[in-house]
DNA sequence: ACAATCTCTGAGCAGTTGCTTAGCATCCGT
DNA sequence: ACGGATGCTAAGCAACTGCTCAGAGATTGT
């Protein structure tokens, strides 16, 4: 789809780039990330993207290099800043009950989801995702750890890993699932869950969400 | 991207279609396929397909009305296959070991991942992958509830409904991590279910896979 | 005031896509 | 032998894509 277009040797670097903080730079990533959720990342396209934006579509070459550009600047602005939320958070309490809460938040799901769908065949945005995924799960990992501590469980009834496998497989499936119209079970596993965590963590209180 | 093409009314529905048990249709089908697989839903075009097939791109559409037929029909082969194979080794041997068995081949998972991805933004698809996906889990269910029973649990202790969501989220999140290069903690997940599946069930060959 | 820089746009190239139409060649039942 | 069905193909249309280039306006530093 993208593939084969020549891309000529001259000017390819020294071609002029918008400014990183332009106001309008960012309506074009506000526009595609809107697009990347409604309709998929086939639907990110330098016009489409432009028409959403009421903006011309050279304006997209002109701030990002290439479309591969734009992506990854879009899925680098949501992961930091969930990062972020993410180590406000814990820092804050950290428990399963916070992880829990974090992760249940299904927009972040099927964000990855149609992310890791573009990685599978644009290996440029692969490396980059897989990246953000790996420090993701480090610091996921060293808070269930200390959660699990905390709730007096020792890595030999589970191993956290195992705890944050489990956690961000279920939350993936919820958002896949109800990406396609699928509900059934899905309240009563979410219940569960949180029954369970809730005897592990008696002291919080019971589902304030 | 496929939105807009203006169709006309005229014989729309009155166009020759190839036959049905045809074997130029099935290398079509194979073709695409494994051209879904290999590079996304996005690689399956008329052209690449005959390319992939070595035939000519018209033959797609002498075959397919649409490429949305042709990626529905992609699906229900292997849907219909892997329905069957289901049931053929649950009524051979109904226990979670098997479910597991089946569930843990991650082929079928990151097939039905780049289906949703796909589902996402074709909507004629979403609907025909939806009723497949209820059918498999309600089989998937009866199973589940089945073999929970057989090794002694009461629903009380896990809904039968919960522990499906958990497993499918769990070789879910499992083909996806593997298709961004993460395995960092499947080893040790995947052996930490198959104990405790082993530890229900002792009367199962240890690990036969 | 003037030059340099930055932001933006009109026009367009070369490539891709889904799908159609008209027609050729082959087979098959009668 | 022949008329119809079937498998296949050459040619092409209209729409879309990423991306470039030259230059017009606007802004800014001096």
């Amino acid at each position: 789809m993208w593939q084969g277009v020549p891309v000529p040797i001259t000017s390819t670097s020294s071609r002029r780039i918008g400014a990183a903080d332009s106001k309008t730079r960012e309506r074009l990533l506000n526009a595609a990330e809107q697009l990347l959720l409604e309709e998929g990342y086939a639907a990110v396209t330098s016009r489409r993207v432009a028409a959403k934006a009421g903006l011309k579509p050279q304006l997209v070459h002109y701030y990002f290099r290439t479309m591969d550009d734009l992506f990854l600047e879009v899925y680098r602005r949501r992961a930091d800043e969930s990062l972020a939320r993410f180590e406000r958070a814990i820092a804050a309490d950290c428990s399963l009950h916070t992880l829990w809460r974090l992760n249940a938040d299904l927009r972040g799901a099927s964000f990855s989801i149609e992310f890791v769908a573009l990685a599978n065949h644009r290996k440029a945005i692969r490396s980059e995702i897989a990246a953000y995924a790996e420090r993701f799960r480090a610091a996921q990992l060293a808070a269930v750890g200390a959660a699990l501590v905390a709730d007096g469980l020792s890595a030999d009834q589970i191993p956290p890993v195992v705890a944050l496998v489990l956690m961000t497989g279920l939350t993936q499936v919820l958002a896949l699932e109800k990406a396609l119209g699928m509900t059934a079970g899905h309240e009563a596993t979410i219940e569960y869950v949180e029954r369970a965590i809730a005897r592990l963590e008696p002291q919080r209180a019971p589902s304030q969400r």
